[in-house]
DNA sequence: ATTAAATAGTGTATTTTGTACAAGTATATT
DNA sequence: AATATACTTGTACAAAATACACTATTTAAT
């Protein structure tokens, strides 16, 4: 298919998650050239010769969101050589959670790319390459970590209430829980830290407020939810 | 550090483990040539540009000790522009199971290596570029997915005795376990089938033989050992 | 034939973890 | 004051994990 002298390109996608108005989203990008040209896909660039691909990633990250310091993990790397059609390109994935309140989207005055949007995970629009498989792959493996490490903190404020916490479980899990259940294991867990503050009713009973303390994982079996 | 005019190498790695003598092993061959000459690596080679990864890491498997249709898993992609000391190479590492019975190692006419053989885990000679770290990250990854599925049989025979299974997974845990914990849960969870024959008693007290179901993954928990 | 040594095999009691499930409490609105 | 809404809390049962020690079968030695 390709002659064996041709060099392989190798890029890193970031599959990038947010709750949104009550929603799970990723972030996508539209194409502004071919091939796909018009489609929407995950962001993504090429690693540079003297970069880590952590390093890649995250400038990525930061192109699109202006966000740093944040929890990104490499999935799986996709590497068919059909995948893209007319080159070998073999593409590293990765994974971000992010809280999308005060992020500003941004194209960087990048030609490549036309918009930039958050879409619902559970109703994704068609996308460029093999995109769809890496997104769900991607929230495979965020349900299983989930299922270690609270790495639904990424997706809180600073300080949230125990029912925002359990909603951020049951969007990413996509099924509801038992309060009760919930609020046990979780605060046997001792990695929550109860504040003195409460919302301030902007509807009815207040709710307590919660932050959470260093995260140090690996609590005896390790195991949240299933 | 590199030209960004320069193109990034892609390889795949392969750790090979194997239970013989009684110890963990895993498969490293002996570089002929520079850079780490002479140094013991985990075997590996360049992803031909029309082959999928996939593909590559079971051409290496299968170079090095004839073995196909065999687990095998990717890892992790390692990038890191220094892990090679006068190229950018980017490799995506993978990690096999296999019986090292029947098994002939070869260097297949190999300018690249001047020796193949096995090495005991936890216990490694010096090894080159980051391939020490892409072992410990196998055996990691290992004793994770032993949790979840008794990958271990593949590195037993057809027919095998419940003490052999149990010291498999000790070996690859690296701890010992209960024989009578381990026996309950293996047998509650029916995918061993047992059979009316015993191993001929070289011995002491005969053992019963046993095989493995066609092996369905995913118990409702999935867990098996922690 | 008896005994010793080695490995195979087995069951119960306790603790921990998971799950199912319903009523009372604090605030805002009317 | 009554009502609506979201917040908070505990117990009983089931399932799974863990701790733990003796008997059984064979070979080898005397």
């Amino acid at each position: 298919m390709f002659k064996e002298t041709k060099t392989h390109e190798v890029t890193t996608d970031v599959v990038i998650f947010t709750i949104k108005d009550g929603k799970l989203k990723v972030l996508l990008v539209r194409r502004a050239h071919e091939p796909f040209k018009g489609k929407w896909a995950i962001p993504g660039g090429f690693i540079r010769i003297s970069e880590t691909i952590d390093a890649a990633a995250l400038r990525i990250l930061k192109e699109k969101t202006n966000v740093q310091n944040i929890y990104l993990e490499q999935l799986y790397t996709f590497g068919d050589p059909l995948r893209h059609p007319t080159a070998r390109v073999i593409t590293c994935a990765y994974f971000a959670l992010i809280r999308s309140d005060d992020i500003v989207l941004s194209f960087e005055d990048n030609s490549e790319i036309t918009e930039v949007e958050w879409h619902p995970v559970y109703n994704l629009p068609p996308l460029a390459f093999d995109h769809k498989e890496i997104i769900e792959y991607s929230l495979k493996r965020v349900r299983e970590r989930l299922e270690f490490c609270p790495i639904a903190f990424q997706l809180l404020p600073e300080k949230f209430t125990l029912t925002e916490l359990q909603k951020s479980y049951e969007l990413i899990l996509d099924k509801k829980l038992d309060k009760r259940n919930f609020r046990k294991k979780f605060l046997a867990l001792s990695i929550l830290k109860e504040l003195d503050e409460y919302t301030k009713s902007g509807s009815k009973r207040p709710a307590r407020l919660y932050s959470f303390n260093e995260i140090t994982l690996n609590s005896k079996r390790g195991h949240f939810f299933s």
